[in-house]
DNA sequence: AAAATAAACTTGTACGTACAAGTTGAAATT
DNA sequence: AATTTCAACTTGTACGTACAAGTTTATTTT
């Protein structure tokens, strides 16, 4: 962590210690005074720190009550299954290794654009598929260029979060994507891996994501089977209000 | 406009003046104090109004130089469609009415949660085809409650855009989103309207669409045909956890 | 002329004060 | 006992100061 500024410092206190449950979803914060005074800092700091949790969805500040915790995450936005009502137990997910990481070149039908620095790196595939309830739902590849990610091949384990992987390895965060969507017939390796009759339709999404280092980005391509899940996600700033 | 604070007022006003292009995109703002002593306000009021167009991705600031002026809309990130490389021509999209709008109570499958409020309301309907280049790759029904938009039934012309005549007519703006996403079959009623075979894979999206006004949603349910263009969005900071 | 330096900008961080306005619960009144 | 009132919270808005740090332009020096 290198920022040294004392609203970043706060706020990235406050954000570990949400995520790791001392301020449960549906509590309220301390005070800003009282967070004032526990740091040692001026209520616009805190303010500061506070706003940022905010417009990032953790948290939702209300007049005369006090700052409440909103959510863990808005990363589940992404890429998350809902079942038609409610969310799908985590505890049911499990993933599969389907392709462990290897070394090589660039597939030659590769979609997306590459720069010159990531064609003569070459890159670090592998693939899984991810079953909810022991049903498989999500067949997913990814590509990586191979930049200045020493032991990546040796030390990623296929079952635990790529981007949790990256954060602790390489100090490497995700700052967006884009991605394209289609909706395609199964053909022979989804039937395969997906377990489902040719010709079902899949959602195929095309994704690059952007890195807090400019010039790397990472690049998947994922099949869903949405049959019995929908691929939700959330966009924007949300009113709430229950 | 019924924001009393000043940096409020503030922040409407630069955000008019780059929607109407008084500071086009990759123009730099007037500098902090320069907007202090224009509006006669104090700097840390000026921040505030300036914060708020950063985190809605109208500027980005940069120390040093100024606040630069990035993009006129934050929307459009939600809903476009892309070619394989390039941008489909704006020129080259029509819009086709299928169903005019009209009052009718809620559909009995609808596939949202209502409030009572809502529910009680019923809702404004009505349905249009999106082509490009003459070719049908959507078909979108939209629901609307019919809560405190008067003459909307009457005045709201299918081929402009939705969003541009809530803001417009009512101040309404849109805030966020959330959908569900599915990849479907077609049946008879696609086939009719986007011309494809029967079982064609279609993408199905549910939208729920957040407000400035707490308790009003607009509901839209999407087909695509992505057989020749993809859907594609960007989506701006996010966070690790795959 | 070229390079180093300094001045004059810009935004970023951090401190402080004061009061407005919404919420809550205890105290006073009925 | 029920209601009203008020005090003690909470966050929101707005003002001010001071200095740090990055960028650009003008000046001075080489």
């Amino acid at each position: 962590m290198e920022s040294s500024a004392q609203y970043q410092l706060l706020y990235h206190r406050l954000k570990k210690e949400i995520l790791a449950d001392v301020y449960p979803i549906g509590s309220v914060l301390p005070s800003e005074n009282d967070l004032c005074a526990a740091a040692s800092l001026s209520r616009s700091t805190v303010r500061q720190a506070l706003s940022q949790l905010e417009t990032e969805g953790y948290i939702t500040k209300q007049k005369g009550k006090g700052s409440i915790v909103k959510s863990k995450s808005r990363s589940l936005n992404l890429l998350s299954f809902h079942g038609f009502s409610a969310m799908v137990d985590k505890t049911k997910m499990s993933t599969l290794s389907v392709q462990e990481p290897t070394f090589m070149p660039w597939p030659e039908d590769f979609p997306f654009e590459l720069s010159e620095l990531e064609k003569g790196a070459g890159c670090i595939h592998f693939a899984r598929v991810r079953s909810v309830a022991r049903r498989p739902v999500m067949y997913e590849l990814t590509f990586v260029p191979n930049l200045n990610l020493p032991r990546f091949v040796r030390q990623f384990k296929l079952n635990q979060s790529f981007f949790e992987f990256l954060a602790k390895e390489y100090q490497l965060e995700i700052t967006g994507m884009e991605q394209q969507i289609w909706a395609v017939a199964a053909n022979s390796i989804h039937t395969q891996h997906l377990q489902v009759e040719s010709n079902t339709p899949l959602l195929k999404i095309n994704r690059k994501y952007h890195s807090n280092r400019s010039h790397l980005h990472l690049y998947s391509i994922l099949y869903c089977d949405t049959e019995k899940y929908a691929l939700g996600n959330t966009s924007g700033v949300i009113n709430q209000s229950l």
